[in-house]
DNA sequence: ACTTTTGTATACTGTTTAGTAAACTGTATA
DNA sequence: TATACAGTTTACTAAACAGTATACAAAAGT
């Protein structure tokens, strides 16, 4: 499992607890609704949170949710909804840009939005 | 879990049989390492496989691997770990393609394929 | 008829996931 | 100095996941 993701939670953390204390351990966990012990562990890496909470605690921490679940190695259900309604396109469409660089995915992005956005 | 993975492999595996007495449950068991009762619970909706399996499922069927997985509710570690790479830009790009129709990701995919392909 | 082969039912197993509960330790502070 | 709050440690747990092992009944060969 990911060591990063309790770091990451735990810096972000610690930067907002310096404009308000809000943000001790135990006021984050009250507000997932996780004990104390299971966010001291959530930070130190040895254990990951389900997705509904870690998406709960990306707002709470004012972070993208997908941001979050990435470092926790996970792609939210809503996204692999998306995917597995048509597997072979976004299959096709997911390795052909995996290696491209971000200007590539930006342009494609910002090609695919025309039409409706 | 999908009750419909199963129905599939089932009918897939009963096609193959048509033509070769090698796709009998017991057979396709042996070939992806499995006990012919797991095998059978597959086919019955009780059980999913695990990923690697579902891909060696996906070899003996002669199937699109990320067809089968999508019929268990799941993408494949390899797409989930470029997604996770990038995931501001994936999911950006995966929400803006989730309600297009085929041909717009066809589309996109040809003209993502330009450069590198 | 019998004996292989096929699919199935049942019960059990180890592992992982996602947590809880309680007690402990250090720190600040009134 | 006691009491409040902070983070941590340890031990435990319920449910889900990914299967195995055994035994059995029906069908197909020979």
């Amino acid at each position: 499992m990911d060591l990063n993701f309790g770091k990451y939670v735990k810096s972000k953390r610690l930067e907002l607890l310096r404009h308000s204390s809000k943000y001790t351990l135990r006021q984050v966990a009250l507000a997932l609704k996780v004990q104390p012990s299971f966010m001291s562990k959530v930070e130190h890496g040895l254990v990951l949170p389900s997705e509904p909470k870690i998406i709960r605690l990306a707002g709470v921490l004012q972070e993208d949710p997908d941001v979050l679940l990435a470092l926790a190695g996970k792609v939210s259900r809503e996204l692999r909804d998306l995917i597995t309604r048509r597997p072979r396109l976004f299959g096709r469409l997911i390795r052909r840009l995996g290696n491209a660089p971000d200007r590539e995915l930006l342009r494609v992005i910002a090609d695919a939005g025309e039409k409706q956005a």
